[in-house]
DNA sequence: ACGCTGACTAAGCGCTTGCTTAGCGTCGCA
DNA sequence: TGCGACGCTAAGCAAGCGCTTAGTCAGCGT
């Protein structure tokens, strides 16, 4: 029953922190947001917040560190686990689009708040980012090269399907119209049309 | 010379003001601009600013209503130019597109500074966010109705098509590898594909 | 029994924020 | 010539900001 026993009461406090750090960047931007907006949310002093992390700006690192780790190894994860450059692209884009809308508020950060980064932070995230998009990139290249694929210039459609996805975690609400699983589907199958899929 | 004889110096500060407001937003965001920022970049004092707004919200919402009534009208006329559902989807994203692109300060303050309004502001942009999207998807429902296109949920594609354009203002960097020109033409493309249209 | 450590809080420091006040100079008009 | 309206500035106020300080307290090895 006590949490303590499974788990150090500091790692809880840790991504108690985190997640509402998280809620909050996500709801009101980074710099809307305030130290006592987030101690409050996780249930401490606004002093408790700097136990655990040296300025906010490493609160939102540590978030979109995460964040960006976690979408480079289900994007890898999903590329390895199939096999054609179509089955390859319908399973990346259809996990990507499920990590933003399940995980929408870590998407929003992830993507709209990275000009508050200090400009170390923002390399190493801008390194990551330009990882995930090459793993796009590469399967569309695959694609056109073994013939499953036609289109024009790869990085403008990287892009466009890339935006697509991205823009899901902006519009996305919980209890809408459709389910992550249906949008996630549709926009699989829209990324196999942008890239000229012949078949499908 | 003057620019006073051509335009009232009440009038050419007010849009100095809005472009410095506008530019500010979209570097740093609402919350990580300060009046003083927007005051030095318009070349005025600090006190300036409320001669002319009664808060820096309402410079926000002025920037945000002209943004989204512009993108109303260029899409209409976009629409109206063009005969078939496919030429008038491909003329809107056209449009569309270049408005993120030339205008992609603009765009960022417009698509990613909404959660700062005012409730009542925030209802009357939400309005004007409404018929934009309702633009795009009359015409793909056209589009279906006539034969031209086939594409599963009219809701979802929407969505997906105005994503993939609303992100263009994410990424697009003046001096690029691409035009304006270049990235709307290809998007326009993109558009048909997603859309199902048989020709093309 | 003892002091040490590490998580936490109450209080608050120095600074910045959005916005206001008081007043100045220039203009059109009587 | 006088006067009010207007666009603007210098100075500053109250509130809120990120972050620090000083100290409390439970748990633990010795």
């Amino acid at each position: 029953m006590n949490p303590r026993v499974s788990l150090p009461a500091a790692e809880s406090t840790r991504t108690k922190l985190l997640d509402a750090a998280r809620d909050a960047f996500a709801a009101k931007g980074f710099h809307g947001t305030t130290t006592r907006d987030i101690a409050a949310a996780a249930g401490m002093s606004p002093a408790a917040v700097y136990v655990h992390h040296r300025t906010k700006e490493s609160l939102l690192y540590a978030i979109s560190l995460a964040g960006h780790e976690a979408t480079v190894r289900s994007l890898r994860e999903a590329r390895d686990g199939a096999g054609t450059p179509p089955a390859q692209l319908a399973a990346m884009v259809h996990t990507f689009v499920m990590g933003h809308t399940l995980g929408h508020t870590m998407a929003r950060v992830v993507n709209y708040e990275l000009a508050a980064l200090t400009d170390e932070h923002r390399a190493t995230i801008d390194g990551l980012r330009h990882a995930i998009q090459l793993l796009i990139r590469e399967v569309l290249a695959a694609g056109v090269e073994s013939g499953d694929f036609d289109c024009g210039e790869i990085g403008m459609t990287t892009n466009a399907i890339m935006g697509m996805s991205i823009d899901v975690a902006r519009w996305y609400v919980e209890d809408g119209d459709w389910s992550p699983e249906r949008i996630a589907a549709h926009n699989a199958q829209m990324a196999l049309r942008m890239a000229g899929y012949r078949g499908g």
